[in-house]
DNA sequence: TGATTAATCTTGACACTGTCAACTTAACAT
DNA sequence: ATGTTAAGTTGACAGTGTCAAGATTAATCA
């Protein structure tokens, strides 16, 4: 009945994904900021103002390409911890490497997944931030078991240390993609600092 | 001889200064975002183009008043830890009070001390790079004493332990100026569970 | 089918932005 | 007094996000 996928194609096609998936290729060449409605646009072979038919202005656009990123990080990190491993220690050091991984081969999309254009200045779609509760909960998730493992301290309440944590990774992250931190060949004893520094006294 | 502070005022008095302070109030006020050479211009009451005589470009203004926000937070935790403390990891959970309170109450500054335009796009001039190194080197001393007191672990060399609390305190900070953690109240508690996961095993 | 409605895309326009070039004014040194 | 130079000016250019009004095309209903 709903054919949409396929025939649906007014003027374009389908210009909200097409400009979704190019802006992500965009950003992820040049960075967020150089990025402009009009360019993008231009990109698309479309004119400066037809993105406004499908976006309520540029904030909503970056919002849409952040929810894909969201998407992607969920499953990266669901899958990478699926495998067996030798200890829980183990476990912990492979999400913690693959966390930096994630944000540093995609760090512009990182600055806009956690950027305030979209938390703060855009107040944030319902859609994107479920998909960011989300992957905070399965952080706190992951906190869980770990303590209950003994590998992190469960001296403290989980959801605590799982704010914590993710500060811990969230804020060497932006260290290195922000340009203040600069040797990337320390990210494996930074690693490891944080497992010790985090197992149970 | 050369009596400039007093006398050359050329068409302004001190525009530089001028310049910096009132983009420093305007920064906190309305934030980073909001602020423009015109705009500037306009209410230091000079051309539009006046501040590139000072300053060869946006970046370089903006890197200007990132510097003395680094002198200030080097004042402000320097003497806030100058003060007698019960024992030693107090001492610990001080600093990191007031690490949030400079970020939280500075958030517009905080963001442009520690934020890409300067790091990154900009190439930072050595004055800030000075600056900024001794910041954080001033951390490092302070963790060592703590380790050395045995309030931080001593498992892992300085350095690191320096890099991965440096990101937490940064992490935690971001997290609640870009608009991600909300809930303000929480920060006590956070700086409980900090001081908590950071101890010697 | 044909007519109408609604979605989509376009051009024109506005108010901004950073910054360059060329010019004017004022301060200082000889 | 004169000339050099620092400081500030206006004009201009290429960008930006986004609104309003009009044109086109697809979907929908008679």
């Amino acid at each position: 009945m709903n054919a949409k996928a396929k025939t649906n194609k007014y003027h374009h096609g389908d210009l909200r994904q097409a400009l979704i998936d190019t802006a992500a290729q965009q950003i992820a060449e040049h960075g967020v900021a150089a990025i402009s409605m009009r360019k993008l646009g231009d990109l698309v072979g479309v004119s400066r103002t037809a993105l406004y038919h499908h976006f309520a202005n540029k904030g909503e656009l970056l919002s849409a390409v952040a929810e894909s990123g969201f998407k992607k990080w969920q499953n990266q990190t669901e899958q990478g911890l699926e495998q067996s491993f030798d200890n829980n220690q183990q476990r912990l050091s492979v999400y913690v490497e693959r966390y930096f991984e994630f944000a540093l081969n995609n760090s512009a999309k990182y600055e806009l997944m956690f950027g305030k254009e979209i938390w703060r200045e855009q107040q944030s779609s319902e859609v994107l931030e479920q998909l960011a509760y989300k992957t905070f909960e399965y952080h706190v998730e992951l906190i869980k078991q770990w303590q209950q493992q003994g590998v992190i301290s469960s001296a403290q309440p989980a959801l605590r240390v799982a704010q914590v944590t993710w500060g811990t990774l969230h804020g060497i992250s932006k260290l290195f993609i922000d340009g203040i931190y600069i040797e990337q060949k320390n990210l494996k004893e930074l690693t490891t600092t944080i497992v010790a520094l985090f197992q149970p006294n």
